[in-house]
DNA sequence: TCGGAATATTCTTAATTGGGAATATTCAAA
DNA sequence: TTTGAATATTCCCAATTAAGAATATTCCGA
């Protein structure tokens, strides 16, 4: 069950992957254009959007002698129903420690 | 920038870490309690929390000789923002892609 | 005060990871 | 057809990580 969401975590966990998100999330790019934009090798560009690619959060277009990559955006719904999943808990959770503490407060006499 | 974020899902990309935030969800476990139901060493839960503790996601009270563990859900908030940014972002994008078709459309004279 | 329970830490080892360098492949253009 | 650009892959090394075993510390109860 949580091997599916902590391997898109470990994906998501490293500063260069992010950025390569944050820059598709606007725009398609080629492998040698993000590696000018992040300051980062040609090579290892292509290591960090393999492991996107294994991920599936990324899509890639192949251009004659290009890759466009692409943001996918849907590979990162599991993390929001995870949020949401954990803030209705929480939230309950909230609420239990509201309800003993105001039992706390009547046991001692208000 | 993202080597904050990076960090927090660096945390988060362990299913045995994942399964201890879920059982914190609902309750403060102590160590033996959780390393039990996770079927897990006591060491190796200690070694989680300790992960857990230093990435600001779970706070620890001394109870004479346990420590009770909770979950400190604001420390995913920055997850949620992040989310926010990127749901944004790749919006704008659906939207200028639309755009983009449209025009598309009307250059081939609808 | 002594024994046992709860916990964290240290040590060691095997596995994984990120980065650099070199290289192979593919394709467009001259 | 040759050259160069774009890309992925492989090899190597240093650093990090996870797991198991052993141990030290703290505290409660007898």
């Amino acid at each position: 069950m949580e091997e599916k969401l902590a391997s898109l975590f470990q994906a998501l966990a490293d500063p260069n992957r992010l950025r390569i998100i944050e820059l598709l999330r606007k725009q398609e790019w080629t492998v040698v254009m993000m590696a000018n934009q992040l300051g980062i090798s040609q090579p290892q560009t292509s290591k960090h959007l393999r492991i996107l690619y294994d991920a599936g959060l990324v899509t890639v277009t192949i251009d004659a002698n290009r890759r466009r990559y692409a943001l996918k955006s849907q590979a990162l719904e599991p993390l929001d129903a995870w949020r949401t999943y954990m803030a209705r808990e929480t939230e309950r959770l909230d609420r239990l420690e509201t309800f003993l503490a105001e039992s706390q407060r009547e046991e001692n006499g208000s």
